[in-house]
DNA sequence: GCCAACGTTGGC
DNA sequence: GCCAACGTTGGC
């Protein structure tokens, strides 16, 4: 059975360009820091989940491509790396506290900005239009999935 | 830069 | 287990 799910990321961090030009468009998930998010990633995913690749933090957020879930979870290598951002002291190698996914883009699209987003009513209950929703990844109903892959597409 | 909303931490 | 304080997210 195939999920949906949306995933935001920074531009600046990395943008869909960036993960486009990556080794088969495919970049590893690092950086959740977020314990819903990352169990959407440990528990949840499977390989070939559909996912909508978000910009977060930026001029125009939006919705700018298509991507699959391209692994199974793995230990999120960051949180052993000292000096960087996403280091983890309390996490270890034995029993890693961070895991993540690797995604693969599958197609860039237009930016589906949030203005557009919003003005479509039959995607009210689409979480990340929700006040105050922060995490970083969200379920998406098949139904929504749909809704924006035919919106992506006009 | 502002600030609302939310998650995490830590004292008790 | 409660909850105040703090830090972070992320749109605007």
């Amino acid at each position: 059975m195939t999920s949906y799910w949306l995933m935001k990321s920074e531009p600046s961090e990395c943008s869909i360009d960036d993960a486009l030009a990556a080794n088969k468009a495919t970049v590893p998930w690092v950086g959740v820091r977020n314990y819903q998010a990352r169990n959407f990633m440990r528990d949840a995913m499977r390989v070939g989940d559909g996912v909508l690749f978000y910009h977060s933090s930026c001029a125009e957020p939006g919705i700018v491509g298509t991507a699959r879930v391209a692994s199974k979870p793995y230990p999120d290598p960051t949180q052993f790396e000292v000096g960087s951002p996403y280091f983890d002291a309390r996490s270890k190698p034995a029993e890693p506290r961070w895991m993540l996914v690797d995604v693969q883009v599958v197609a860039k699209t237009r930016n589906l900005a949030l203005p557009e987003l919003r003005a479509v009513p039959a995607l009210g209950e689409l979480l990340v239009l929700k006040k105050g929703n922060r995490l970083s990844i969200t379920p998406v109903s098949a139904l929504h999935w749909q809704l924006i892959g035919k919106l992506l597409q006009t």
